[in-house]
DNA sequence: CGTATCCGATACGCATCCGTATCGTAGACG
DNA sequence: CGTCTACGATACGGATGCGTATCGGATACG
């Protein structure tokens, strides 16, 4: 097993042909061939772990898919758990990119009914806080980026964390984070109505994700054109039950 | 491939050693022997299926968990999907079984506040709703039978319902019938405390799930000792927010 | 008590997928 | 333009799990 690109703290040794290389030459074999193959074969297992499961997907076929035989795979990956553990890496990062960037969307600019989000000091309630919310729903979902499969996987992989703990603490640091993000973007935006919430943060966030899972995973099965109406329904008024009008503190 | 039990309208010849029997004595081969194996591999394999997921369950490992061997198991069954469509069967049958009993007791007994549910002609509103919600949601909970890990097979197997719709017939048939109960089931809760839904039923029970779902994976993952804290404090709200006081029709 | 049949155990061959070891070549570099 | 290394292709051995075919003991029945 020869890997030239992960795990720089190891204790893999790098041939290095040269007579005197410094030490702090020693990083990680970065060529832009290599780089081009890396991204190549996680392209491909993010469509076959999508398609597959991560448990059905092999080796051979994200191979096959990326255009490559296993030797090159090998050449990369130690084997499947590394790629996936790259992959989580790569999609997390995306995705929590994406949300900064649309958070920014939804707080920068003005409600719907052009008066901004903010309704007066005591906050807003009833249909006019139910009706923003639903705007700021309907934003950050139309906003998640990709493919709806990739939302299988990552239940999959939860499922999957709580049966291997140990396999799985890469998944489970890019969740926590995940989890982190939601948190404050739903905080941020409650705050931004003038009101704020009578659950902790995280809680509202699992229960978020769970009905925008379940949305997605019902939409699939029954053939629904939209995957995000379930979430669509309930989203707004679930974020509104757990909330009030601010108290001035 | 010798299955004497299942499928009596397939193709199957049982081989009968009289001379003259009736057409009508086709009848599945059922003795008292063979249920009772039947009934040990199904136990074996929900642990298993429940451990390692259906994925990663082996055959092997479900029948040394059983106390048999692999003949045994193809004896009675074809292959690991027809054990898994059997167990969805009879798991199916048991839960809606207990929900049955329970809705029933729900429903019968009086309310905590002692005044029984339904609080007037207008319907119950605001903290006292919520409350009554709170305890109805809390008796539901404390309802559903056996090991929390099924919960996890549930969800991975809508997954696969999703990637193999085919295969998946089995699961989808007693998922649509769970549904239907789950949405009966919110719908009496609802009418109980004089109000009515918002949203179509079914919706709220999809979202009411996947909330518990994920209540119960996110407690597995942090090693919380309830796995329904976060639906407890979620679920009351939630289904108070897609309700109204009902009107007089 | 003897016999026929049911049913689980044993033994086998087969397919799939994995990970490694080796090879050949394209591309970097002097 | 020649050399050498990086990197992907090829080839191999091995493990695992599946499904079938056959065997032998238990059980029901006369």
């Amino acid at each position: 097993m020869r890997i030239g690109y992960v795990n720089v703290s190891s204790t893999t040794v790098y041939p290095f042909g040269g007579s005197a290389v410094s030490v702090e030459a020693r990083e990680p074999v970065r060529s832009a061939r290599r780089d081009a193959t890396r991204e190549r074969v996680l392209d491909a297992a993010r469509e076959v772990f999508a398609e597959r499961g991560v448990f059905g997907a092999t080796v051979e076929e994200i191979c096959d898919r990326a255009g490559f035989t296993r030797g090159a795979f090998y050449s990369n990956f130690a084997d499947k758990d590394d790629v996936l553990e790259a992959l989580i890496e790569r999609e997390h990062a995306r995705l929590v990119a994406y949300l900064d960037a649309h958070l920014d969307l939804v707080v920068g600019e003005p409600a719907p009914s052009g008066a901004g989000w903010a309704g007066g000091q005591g906050g807003l309630d009833g249909p006019e806080a139910a009706g923003l919310l639903g705007a700021m729903v309907e934003r950050i979902l139309a906003s998640v980026p990709g493919d709806r499969l990739l939302s299988l996987v990552q239940t999959e992989l939860e499922i999957h964390a709580i049966r291997q703990p140990a396999a799985s603490r890469a998944f489970l640091d890019a969740d926590a984070r995940f989890r982190a993000r939601i948190s404050t973007f739903i905080e941020r935006g409650i705050a931004l109505l003038g009101r704020e919430l009578t659950v902790d943060a995280g809680t509202v966030a699992d229960a978020a994700v769970g009905v925008v899972e379940r949305s997605v995973r019902r939409a699939l099965i029954s053939g629904g054109d939209d995957p995000d109406a379930m979430a669509r329904e309930v989203l707004p008024a679930l974020i509104l039950a757990v909330s009030r009008p601010a108290t001035a503190d």
